[in-house]
DNA sequence: ATCCAGACTTGATGCAATGGAG
DNA sequence: CTCCATTGCATCAAGTCTGGAT
């Protein structure tokens, strides 16, 4: 539909995909990132899950479904789909989502919630979206039949089967399901594809439009998110029966497959091949709509997946393969490759495996920061000004600039920047100390300048853009693999001061210019080296590496041991293929999560402590969406992830909540009580005791050594899987429960409530603005002045009733008569109005603190909104922005693909 | 087995652009 | 059309995770 012709994207790569297109894609990340997945996935497969039917089933499945179409075998769809049906069934939750919002960062009271509920919860979810696969036959008429359940459920129905299994470790074979609606979508890929002849690579792109299997992936064994479910628990599960579809499902990944297709084309394209993209898209994108409005989200995913279903019929592969030999999974992957390349030669993408990243790779270089200017402003040294030169006031002015900063309030700060700046004053110089250094002269300075440029008219303003885009135009772009991309972040980081979050040790540092022999580019052996824009110095180094995707870095002044690279945009396909990787690892997830819970679950009492901490560490990385938690070190910001808990950071309240209470990434600080199942609570208690607040919880554990035992529990799981997976769930299963007849409006309203779940989930948070208090009394103020007014009316309506004319106003003035129903109508009018402005202060004050962006942007897959917004008719531009449309390449054809 | 360099993703923030209400 | 809040976007800090060296 409508809302796809916008997209340009709309990669008609996908339809190119299948072949001629295919050159000029990027396979190579499709078939690169399935590569390891593959690998992985065989390494996993082998392990264990075989007995489980649950897991392996649903990879194999995943890949077969998807293989076969793509490459020949014509695997059928039938996986082992049965089992699945099991898991819905039992017990779906009713409430689903209890309480959502306890899981915020702050502290949630609903955290108590029991994981019990949680469980319930999902369970629950799964009943209804047994429900809506049912109806949504068509995908699973398809092919297999249970799977096509699955799949054509939302991920969220799938979910919650799962998870209220998951929780408890309950069943498993809900994967199944998932791939079946796929499973049309990939026939018909296979038969197109005669690709059986082209390498494996190069037919799971193709085939990712069979996708159907893929979609399994995000099945529901587990819908949610501890949190989620967490707060689930609780009575308050009406409430937050919202949050609760969070726990529902997880998403599917599978979109991956297709979208590789797609998004390799894209990038040759890119001139031209825009048109065409977007011609196809369309078409696609009205397929894709058809299909999917019926289905679920969740199904729709699957059949993108389907449409993936190269990358996932490269994971069932792999999967399979995996078992029996990562060597074949990385022959495959090679073939993949080499077909692609010689379909298009551009494509080398799949070659890596994980090595390559490209093969031509063209583009300018960085541009520096214009030289310091000099403004003559003399700061105070007790009460006399100064004389400074050039470099001693440049570094002044950073420190001046800051005044109204709570920096300033820091002593460590202010001691950082006096000891950089001391240097550069010099031995002897007449300023001896930051106490009797007055900076006001050129704060006020600075504050005129801005003030200058906020003054300037519009025609001016636009000058100086235009300048500075041609300026920047020739760094703005790289050509990578004959593809023009838009490169990230070509300016390099002006000199400033170093600011740190939270109690940041180096706070206040000098962060030095950087110069061009600070720099080390890299660029494809044949590409013209990029002309150093300074004259008379070079660049450090010139680089050819392939298997990187930076395009220059230099050493990060404050800390020399770390870089700062340029990378391409986000809307590069280099970029939304490893995208598209995260997320199918994600969907991927769903299908072991069941077991994976049953296995942590049973070692939160076993006897080796290293496992039990493992089990623990797990569990609370699952629930509560915590970070993996690496080792930091002593100049850098006290915060901590999971394995890094201590004692202190988390209190056990009888007889089973766990309070948490510690600084995480960005020194953001995470407050949750939760509700947990009694072994758990007793082994916290176990690794409490004997310790002091500061020691380690988890004294056993690394994020090396957790990230080594989930790596045998699925290939390519790490701890932060499963936060994209529990976000990609929740958003899932929230919108597949929550979303009802409505205007887009409306729909747009319930996209936002379960974005927010899940920026809950994660934690996001965002400083309440400062005008948050002003903007809310002003609401406050209308919101009185209108129920004034509806007091008038009122009275006005009895008089009109009888006869008599309107009270006069409040200026005195006689009012217009009006007839009793023309007030009535008023009253009703006002009323609404009111209770509008009573819904958005309400929606403002509980999102004053979350911040939705991160979680859109990084966790919710998007092909869960992309298939949503086509099945609901919301313009996907109500969703996401231009950039992340182009993102969504991959996405798009995914979904194209599946339906 | 550990360590650590290296590469890449995730995240909060601030300012500019946008857009809706008055 | 102005005002101001919201959104978009760039910025750069702060995480995660891998793989090779020791």
């Amino acid at each position: 539909m409508a809302v796809e012709a916008p997209s340009k994207h709309v990669f008609d790569f996908d339809d190119d995909d299948d072949d001629g297109p295919v050159v000029f894609k990027r396979n190579n990340t499709s078939s690169s990132k399935q590569n390891q997945l593959n690998s992985e996935v065989k390494k996993a497969s082998s392990q264990r899950y075989d007995g489980q039917s649950g897991r392996p089933a649903s990879d194999a499945r995943v890949l077969n479904g998807q293989s076969t179409g793509s490459q020949n075998k014509s695997i059928p769809p039938s996986k082992s789909p049965p089992v699945r049906s099991p898991i819905l069934s039992p017990k779906s939750s009713n409430s689903s989502a209890k309480a959502s919002p306890v899981r915020s960062p702050v502290v949630n009271s609903k955290a108590s919630t029991s994981l019990n509920d949680q469980s319930k919860q999902a369970m629950r979810q799964n009943k209804f979206t047994a429900v809506k696969e049912e109806k949504s036959p068509m995908k699973t008429t398809e092919t297999n039949s249970d799977d096509d359940d699955d799949d054509s459920q939302p991920l969220s129905a799938r979910l919650k089967g799962i998870s209220s299994q998951g929780n408890k470790g309950a069943s498993t074979s809900t994967p199944a399901q998932s791939q079946r609606l796929v499973p049309k979508i990939e026939i018909k890929v296979s038969a197109e594809d005669p690709d059986d002849e082209a390498p494996l690579s190069a037919r799971f792109k193709m085939k990712s439009n069979t996708g159907t299997s893929s979609n399994k992936p995000y099945e529901s064994h587990e819908k949610k998110p501890l949190a989620s479910k967490i707060q689930q628990n609780g009575s308050t599960m009406k409430v937050k029966q919202q949050k609760s579809s969070l726990l529902s499902d997880k998403r599917p990944l599978d979109k991956g497959n297709s979208s590789d297709q797609s998004c390799a084309k894209k990038p040759k394209i890119s001139d031209t091949p825009t048109t065409l993209k977007s011609k196809q898209v369309t078409v696609k994108a009205e397929k894709a709509e058809e299909d999917d409005d019926h289905i679920p989200i969740s199904q729709r995913i699957k059949k993108s997946v389907s449409s993936d279903s190269k990358t996932s019929s490269m994971k069932q592969k792999a999967t399979k393969v995996v078992s029996s030999l990562k060597k074949i999974n990385k022959n495959s992957k090679k073939e993949m490759k080499k077909s692609k390349y010689s379909k298009s030669t551009k494509l080398s993408p799949s070659s890596g495996d994980g090595q390559k990243k490209w093969s031509t790779l063209v583009h300018n270089g960085v541009i520096f920061p214009p030289p310091y200017k000099p403004h003559g402003i003399k700061m105070l040294y007790d009460g006399r000004p100064v004389d400074l030169t050039p470099e001693q006031e440049e570094v002044a002015t950073m420190f001046a600039v800051m005044k109204d900063t709570d920096y300033m309030s820091k002593p460590q700060f202010k001691k950082n920047f006096w000891e950089d700046w001391s240097k550069v004053l010099g031995r002897g110089h007449i300023i001896k100390g930051l106490d009797k250094c007055d900076f006001t002269p050129i704060y006020e300075w600075h504050l005129e300048e801005k003030e200058k440029k906020k003054q300037m008219s519009s025609e001016e303003k636009k000058a100086l853009k235009e300048e500075k885009l041609k300026q920047e135009e020739k760094y703005m772009w790289a050509i990578v693999d004959g593809v023009k991309e838009k490169v990230g972040n070509f300016r390099v980081e002006p000199p400033g001061l170093f600011r740190g979050r939270g109690e940041h040790p180096k706070m206040g540092k000098l962060k030095r210019r950087i110069r061009p022999c600070d720099i080390t580019i890299n660029i494809g052996k044949d590409a013209p080296i990029p002309e150093c824009p300074i004259p008379g110095e070079r660049w450090k180094e010139i680089k050819h590496d392939n298997t990187v995707t930076w395009l220059a870095f230099w050493n990060d002044p404050i800390n020399p041991k770390e870089f700062k690279y340029v990378f391409l945009a986000a809307s590069s396909s280099l970029k939304g293929q490893s995208d598209k990787e995260k997320y199918e690892k994600a969907r991927l997830l769903k299908d072991y999560i069941k077991n994976i819970r049953a296995a942590y679950t049973k070692n939160f009492t076993a006897k080796d402590v290293t496992k039990r901490q493992i089990a623990v560490a797990t569990y609370l990385i699952d629930k509560l969406a915590l970070r993996a938690g690496n080792e930091k070190d002593d100049d850098e910001a006290d915060t901590v992830g999971c394995c890094t808990l201590k004692v202190g950071n988390v209190e056990c309240i009888p007889p089973n909540k766990l309070k948490f209470d510690f600084l995480g990434k960005d020194s953001i600080q995470y407050v949750n009580t939760v509700e947990v199942e009694l072994p758990v609570y007793k082994a916290i208690g176990q690794f409490q005791t004997g310790k002091s607040k500061t020691d380690d919880l988890f004294d056993e554990l690394d994020t090396s050594k957790l990230n080594a035992h989930l790596k045998e529990l699925m290939p390519g799981l790490t701890a932060k899987v499963f936060r994209t997976y529990n976000a990609s769930i929740t958003l899932d299963d929230m919108l597949n429960k929550e979303t009802r007849d409505g205007d887009v409006a409306e729909k747009v309203v319930i996209y936002q409530r379960a974005n927010k779940e899940v920026a809950i989930i994660c934690n996001h948070q965002r400083t309440i603005s400062k005008s948050h208090s002003a903007q809310m009394s002003r609401l406050t103020e209308k919101i009185t002045e209108l129920k004034g007014v509806l007091k008038e009316l009122k009275i006005d309506l009895d008089r009109a009733k009888k006869g008599k004319p309107p009270l006069k106003d409040a200026d005195g003035k006689q009012k217009r008569n009006l007839s009793p129903e023309a007030i009535e109508k008023k009253i009703a009018q006002t009323n609404v109005k009111i209770e509008k402005m009573e819904r958005d202060m309400q929606t403002k004050e509980d999102l004053k603190t979350v911040a939705l962006g991160t979680s859109k942007i990084n966790y919710l897959d998007p092909r869960i909104t992309v298939a949503w917004c086509k099945r609901h008719e919301v313009p996907i531009e109500k969703i996401f922005n231009n950039d992340y449309q182009t993102v969504e390449c991959w996405t798009r054809d995914t979904l194209k693909n599946g339906s």
